[in-house]
DNA sequence: TAAAATTAATTAAACGTTTGTTTAGTTTTA
DNA sequence: TAAAACTAAACAAACGTTTAATTAATTTTA
């Protein structure tokens, strides 16, 4: 009878991608949008059944219960998360610098284009539990620290950088700022004006904005300029 | 038989403190830590209740809703919280860099010491809906934003400051920084070692990092060196 | 290949809890 | 002795999850 969910947790296990049919996909999605804008807590199950358009049992019939569901969503979306330092380590065709500067990019970019599962993040960083999901960021952050950690000290061997570089906290000053500008897009649209922009129109100045913005401030930082 | 709820919403119209007896403030107390720690959906009034050892009925009672309490903590916590630049404005034996300084320093102290609430805050600015409470953090932003607006456009007369400064972007790196320092201050500590640190070390050691960093940002950001 | 058997997908309804709030009564205070 | 403070119990609604039944798809058998 449960054979489906069976043959589910061996995959998992596997850490192979999970290959999901079109009723999983929606209900994915639609937790993530919903889980993005009210919270765990407050997006409710029958809120998500109704936002993909399935019955509320098919949620734990696929995916065992809301929790699981939320780490379904997490590991569907931390896939291709990752930072593109790896390929960029070996090009010895750009600067140290540059590099910095695309990673930035990478960064904003990947931001920008999952907005809804970084505010779920943010949400999960906060709570500060020992669940799946808890360590499946602190994992990412990890790795993530520890390329950008060794991309800084091939700058520093060049002399192009600065010896003492707090990365950890320069790292705190991207991904705050950019999640800073996420959480109170509203805020920065009203100020600045720009309500009759369109959605997308909107994205792309911001976008532009933290780029050069944190490209300023990281040359500032660990360059001897 | 209601007479206390109905005195309750005068005197919040009226915007006059509210005097609150030990009980109120124990409710307010509880709700603020596990607002913080569960985010409003997440902590039950029953929870509340019980954390400030009172009968679930006076929450109603006393704050007539949940939401309601929310909103109590809020106005409760708010009324300290602006900055003091209004007094530093003034001040013409300080250079306006220096003043700049103060105001970083007032911030991360005020983060700092009110850790709890600025955690609602950001939870509350996701949700992005048009509640009370919404309401009173962009009226809040807004007057620290127009205030250092005025300390920014004094060092630009003088001549030490920049013609050309982005005093949103320059404030999204602020709180942007500080915030994510204490969504990840697990994240943080376990990665430099201080996990033998009790809290009040670790905390002034963050706040003694976080300071001079953004000290350190703020000046090349904004002087002409 | 057609029929039968088996498994998977889907549904409406019901499950037992927990939710925020109210009630009706009691104790305390002034 | 009236108003305020406080309580245990009850309330309906919403919650996540399960059940039992049905339809759809797939596999096995003859």
């Amino acid at each position: 009878m449960f054979s489906f969910k069976r043959l589910f947790s061996f995959v998992s296990e596997m850490k192979t991608p999970i290959e999901y049919s079109e009723k999983q996909i929606a209900i994915i999605n639609a937790a993530e949008k919903l889980f993005a804008e009210k919270g765990f807590d407050g997006a409710s199950v029958r809120d998500i059944a109704q936002e993909a358009d399935v019955n509320v049992a098919m949620i734990s019939y696929y995916f065992g219960s809301k929790e699981k569901l939320m780490e379904a969503v997490f590991e569907e979306r931390t896939v291709n998360i990752k930072l593109k330092v790896e390929n960029l380590l070996q090009d010895k065709s750009i600067t140290p610098i540059q590099k910095v500067y695309i990673l930035i990019d990478d960064y904003v970019d990947k931001f920008i284009h999952q907005q809804q599962f970084h505010k779920i993040m943010m949400r999960e960083q906060m709570i500060n539990k020992h669940t799946p999901v808890a360590a499946l960021i602190h994992e990412l952050k990890k790795k993530n620290l520890e390329s950008i950690k060794t991309l800084i000290q091939e700058g520093q061997k060049t002399g192009a950088f600065k010896k003492n570089i707090d990365i950890v906290l320069m790292m705190t000053t991207m991904v705050g700022t950019v999640s800073q500008m996420l959480t109170s897009q509203h805020f920065y649209r009203s100020l600045n004006n720009m309500e009759h922009m369109d959605d997308m129109e909107f994205q792309r100045h911001i976008r532009k904005k933290l780029s050069t913005h944190l490209k300023n401030l990281f040359k500032q930082m660990i360059t001897n300029e």
